[in-house]
DNA sequence: CCGCACCACGTAAACGCTTCCAGTACAATG
DNA sequence: CATTGTACTGGAAGCGTTTACGTGGTGCGG
């Protein structure tokens, strides 16, 4: 079923047919009509593969995520999507489960598929990566990791002043001992996350912290939670790396018999939609996921009347959401 | 960069290259090596629309949901994506937010990219999908909704089974008063879980129901619950479509300052990992969600041994979770 | 020393589309 | 009536792969 049977039934070239799918130049209405009446005839769909060959272009950005299971990536995601549908672009996602080793194949398959763009919203990253998408060509955006390079912008928020926001915060309520439950990818000393707590927390003396970490899941967060209180460590407050974590955190709090925020209070991170809907609801730090999408498709969707992607660094500032999960220290 | 480029640097033909390519056919140790050699430093990255142009076959499989947001969805896609990868294939997602008209497009979409089979989590139709489908030639399934057909195998749960044991351990508890609250995808009286609902609540005389409907999400659950509450309805008892719009349900009646269960119970369907660690936990139906991946990639992913696609429906018995978020009807 | 099988590789024809370059028909113009 | 322009359509060359087929070497038995 190709173009040429369209154009056989239809008694006109193939070069026609392509005009008349592509509604390109001008195509006399009649011949228009008994092309469009082959098309719907014999049920033909354009295969795209081949489309995309013979353009040269491809009408497709490709997005790759940590963990689309958690809603901050997701809600990224769906921006970017909106827009690309908007600008009649295509969107094609891939996960990496945080594993840099699955960021390189899920790279290769966009440069494969030659994608007019490509945004990797992930915390993970490979070595030769960079160098890999500048010979590529490809306007990328990264969020959270990369470097700023020819075709290549990065968005970035400002982790540190975010919790430090919130170690602040929590300091002023009375407490002392911290505990801080992340994921797995993020895990180790030499992780910028957990450096950005450990440094907030050591600028001021007469606090403790202690880390624990499991998957970033509902059920990981949890069982961080539960680590970290088996070890005898008994924090007022415990810091969660995102939302999800954070619900994972309150479950198992609750199923010991520990209230928040009486006994202890607890800290989300991103602001995602649940974490109002929690019980109790998260205090958290918002990070504008839109507004990140929106920045991604700007430089990936091409649009009429748009600036050309240029190499940049964009840092934005979050701020902390006050809501019920936390309170003044327990005594 | 193409076959060609690499070819001269190896001083082979394109043949040869894509022999190692696809490592198939013999090809002596030291010309693997060179070509290998060349491969790498050209950084060379095979187009895939022309591969899947000249094979004819696309290694890739299709998904398409109602709404990847919903964890319900997404674990489905999870397991497919992970069942594809194991048998080396890659998987392409599309979101239709419900919107048939959204359906058809990206069902256009998929048949376009020659996707190697196809499955739909959708709870729309379009009246001509299946015509359009079968035509295509293209392995299918169909959760939910859809018919059997020649390549066309459908999954459903038995959604009025589930409902009924529900609406029957409701019934034991005291609950006479019921309000349904759904999302705007299966408005109207015509819908079959509507119907479903209506007719499990039409068999037990004394037992009444008000329905409402929102988005499928954690505002659109609330939303519903909200306008619900405000006909002056006060139902003992509310029904949700799934556990995310049941979550939403959860806020409202919190804010309202009504207790679950003790003032209202509520219910949740699918026994997403959130039901467990909202709270109250959600009393729910279970829909294996893991094993409908399964199934579906089983019909998908060509597999060493495997029988061959047939026409088929399958029909999957969801059962009652209890939790706490139900309990004996309020006087 | 010849012939044959076989291995390793090259040649070239698809795959289904886009698009440049011509070509035809016909109206408008001088 | 010849000339130029315009509107539409066709021919054919790619796009980057895969793959059937062909060919040149090598090793072996006879």
């Amino acid at each position: 079923m190709n173009l040429e049977q369209v154009a056989r039934r239809a008694k006109v070239s193939t070069a026609t047919v392509s005009r008349v799918l592509n509604n390109a130049s001008v195509v006399k209405g009649s011949t228009r009509a008994r092309v469009v009446k082959a098309i719907e005839e014999l049920k033909y769909h354009p295969n795209l593969h081949a489309r995309s060959l013979a353009g040269g272009k491809s009408r497709t950005i490709g997005v790759i995520a940590s963990n689309m299971e958690n809603p901050f990536f997701f809600d990224i995601y769906k921006t970017i999507e909106s827009d690309a549908h908007a600008g009649g672009y295509e969107v094609v996602m891939a996960n990496t489960d945080y594993r840099s080793e699955q960021l390189v194949t899920s790279v290769r398959l966009m440069i494969g598929r030659r994608v007019a763009g490509l945004a990797a919203i992930v915390s993970e990253m490979a070595p030769d990566l960079i160098e890999e998408l500048n010979e590529s060509r490809i306007p990328v955006v990264f969020y959270d990791v990369g470097t700023p390079r020819q075709n290549i912008t990065n968005i970035r928020v400002n982790y540190r002043r975010g919790i430090e926001k919130l170690v602040d915060y929590l300091y002023s309520l009375g407490h002392r001992r911290l505990g801080f439950v992340g994921h797995h990818a993020i895990l180790g000393p030499i992780n910028e996350r957990v450096k950005a707590v450990m440094d907030a927390v050591a600028r001021i003396p007469s606090l403790e912290v202690r880390t624990s970490a499991d998957a970033d899941t509902l059920e990981g967060g949890r069982q961080a939670t539960r680590a970290l209180l088996a070890t005898g460590f008994a924090p007022t407050a415990i810091v969660c790396v995102n939302d999800v974590t954070a619900v994972g955190a309150l479950r198992e709090l609750r199923e010991r018999g520990l209230r928040v925020p009486e006994d202890v209070s607890v800290t989300g991170f991103d602001n995602v939609k649940l974490s109002e809907f929690c019980y109790p609801a998260l205090t958290t730090v918002h990070i504008p996921r839109e507004r990140i999408g929106h920045i991604i498709s700007d430089y990936l969707v091409p649009r009429a009347g748009k600036a050309a992607v240029t190499d940049a660094e964009i840092v934005i500032d979050p701020e902390l959401v006050v809501r019920d999960s936390t309170g003044p220290a327990a005594v």
